[in-house]
DNA sequence: AAACTCACTCGCACAGTGTGCGAGTTTTGT
DNA sequence: ACAAAACTCGCACACTGTGCGAGTGAGTTT
């Protein structure tokens, strides 16, 4: 374990300088571009600068490292997730929409995918979210840290059923993979296990795109009257 | 987006020429004892080469290129997780038990939650424990495309738990940061954001790590519970 | 007007990466 | 003994993040 020192865009003085009105925005919204077109492997701060008509180390004044813009375009996504008001459409509504507009956004920007697992959440547009699921359980009848395990357990879920997701569309963007042999396979799978047959079966007589949408929405129902069911508690 | 054409190492021969009994599991071997100490960012053909006395190319015999080894490796961790026969011990205390198991598995090996977004789970171990999974849903009463759902779901809610839980002990290893400032820009944060503010001081008087061990198992029980609601129906 | 300061840019260089290539070495098969 | 196959590896290429320090240009002070 290298014994890193914490450090953290959001855990530092409120403001660069930043005295003319010109640049860490974007910097942050060309990165997000470049990010969504080649991927995470092709952010560098080389291709970002060029893109700037910059040199690759200028854009080292406005942000410290690589990382540091990481998380950045990081809270950037988290901008894009829409949470509705439970006091208007209920909670369990809003919960319902949150999801999908969780799922959405990811699957739009997969390089977010990665970084959920090495960066907090700490950013003012993820804060943002949180505090609006936290009135939205607290609507839904949730009290104390219960709240905050409500919380845990909705975002968990959309994340684990989406990051997945991503690696799968991923590889099999067109995929190039001749088909009869990956019948074959498949077919040599499922005599090793053969619990896996029924599922394949079913599975490739539909488009796997809406089969993972039907998916998420019945583990989505499945996790919120799990939840409701804590609240007779 | 790149043209990439889609290969994996488990779709193609079943086998490389691997005439001498030496080498590919000793590289995998040494490939994870690596991650483990060092980190995803740790390995690197080069360093992996010296660990195992040859030559950074040597290893190109055996894997086709690093992509292919992460595979492997993320298949060996696959391998950790224990699903207990859900024929001896009931379905909720199998699915309770892989859950622990999958989450200890992860937090264990923090760069496998990188891979997760990464690679599709098609290796061997993977797919044994998804044949367990299966195995285990049908016994609870699940029937056709349910079962996938129902797999989904639980794994779903568990990586989607546990990832960011990486994400956050590697940031908090040991952390270096000021705590009256950590403290000070909580208080900023929780005026923005009023509904947090409960959260904070909640969870501040506890171990960080219990908190999250408690989610785990109050997400566990609720995503069970609307899991065995859709079996009523 | 001259001097100085400070925000900002960027070329160079360093240490590191994955990996194609082709020339070597060892092991195996006959 | 000879040939073929299995295996090793040094070199080179294009690429990465980023520290450093010299440069630029506008604004402020003297």
């Amino acid at each position: 374990m290298t014994g890193k020192t914490f450090s953290s865009v959001w855990l530092r003085e409120p403001r660069k300088p930043t005295s003319p009105g010109r640049s860490r925005e974007e910097i942050v919204r060309a990165a997000v571009e470049l990010l969504n077109e080649e991927g995470l492997d092709g952010l560098s701060m080389r291709k970002l600068g060029a893109k700037l008509g910059a040199g690759a180390t200028s854009l080292y004044w406005y942000v410290a490292n690589k990382d540091e813009l990481l998380e950045l375009v990081y809270d950037e996504v988290w901008g894009e997730m829409r949470v509705p008001d439970a006091d208007e459409v209920g909670w369990r509504e809003a919960a319902s929409v949150l999801a999908h507009s969780m799922r959405r956004v990811i699957l739009d920007h997969p390089w977010a995918a990665d970084l959920i697992g090495r960066l907090p959440a700490l950013g003012p547009n993820a804060l943002h979210v949180a505090n609006e699921m936290r009135k939205m359980f607290k609507q839904a009848g949730f009290t104390g840290l219960d709240t905050d395990y409500a919380i845990a357990t909705l975002t968990g879920f959309i994340f684990g059923m989406t990051i997945p997701e991503v690696a799968w569309n991923s590889t099999s963007g067109h995929e190039q993979v001749d088909l009869g042999e990956m019948r074959s396979l498949l077919l040599q799978v499922a005599r090793r296990f053969p619990h896996m047959r029924e599922g394949f079966e079913l599975a490739e007589m539909e488009d796997p795109r809406v089969v993972r949408a039907v998916a998420f929405d019945f583990g989505l129902v499945s996790v919120l009257d799990g939840l409701e069911r804590r609240l007779a508690t």
